[in-house]
DNA sequence: AACATGTATCTTGTTATGCAAGATACTGTG
DNA sequence: CACAGTATCTTGCATAACAAGATACATGTT
């Protein structure tokens, strides 16, 4: 899978899932395999940026099948900015699809 | 303009140009802003890039109105890289889209 | 008891790519 | 001659994803 083309796109994908449900970082990398390849690695730095920039917030709550999950869940600025990205990526792929079907003419 | 979703589309889209017809990197930049914003210094390391991968050939034409152009064409190689590059960024586009909706679910 | 496996979090160093800013140079116009 | 438009290219910076590894808890296996 391209790495490049995820740039970017992880942090909707987050933010996307944390609008339906609270999720500990292990669990968002299991929702998110079920679409796209994603691992440790990016998901816990990516949940740290997002804490940092205020759209989430963090609660612990302990688990029978290991160590205490972190869960967390969107600000009232994360669901802004969740609805903001989404709508970019829309407009951001609807211009590179017009592109790569060649139909990028101005007025002719 | 958010950068980072730009990362790596930029090159199917310049292939997806190349593909339709011979283009200067100045022109490229002009028929790419018309959907996307990209600057010259983008553009001008990716083409190197390109040729250096062997996606494309150059040829230099003379202009009347400045220095000459550096032509790029495509390579058979880069024929066929334009295509799988195009088909992977559908199945990505397609795999973010049904995360965006929440439809991610396995069998439910 | 020792070990592996699954669950769970986090950090470090590497890599790739886009961009701003600037350098260079050719052509035609005021 | 200076300036704008055309055209190419380079340098240094910022960002984000990843591989690999460290840590630790619970359970099952040897």
């Amino acid at each position: 899978m391209n790495i490049q083309f995820k740039k970017g796109v992880l942090e909707i994908c987050v933010l996307s899932v944390l609008a339906h449900k609270d999720c500990y970082g292990y669990e968002l990398v299991n929702e998110i395999s079920k679409q796209i390849d994603i691992s440790e690695g990016t998901i816990y730095p990516l949940l740290r940026r997002l804490k940092d920039e205020g759209y989430v917030t963090t609660y612990l709550q302990e688990s029978v099948e290991g160590p205490p999950r972190k869960y967390y869940l969107l600000t009232e600025s994360g669901r802004k900015e969740e609805h903001e990205l989404k709508e970019e990526w829309m407009r951001f792929t609807t211009a590179v699809n017009a592109l790569l079907v060649g139909k990028n003419d101005a007025a002719e």
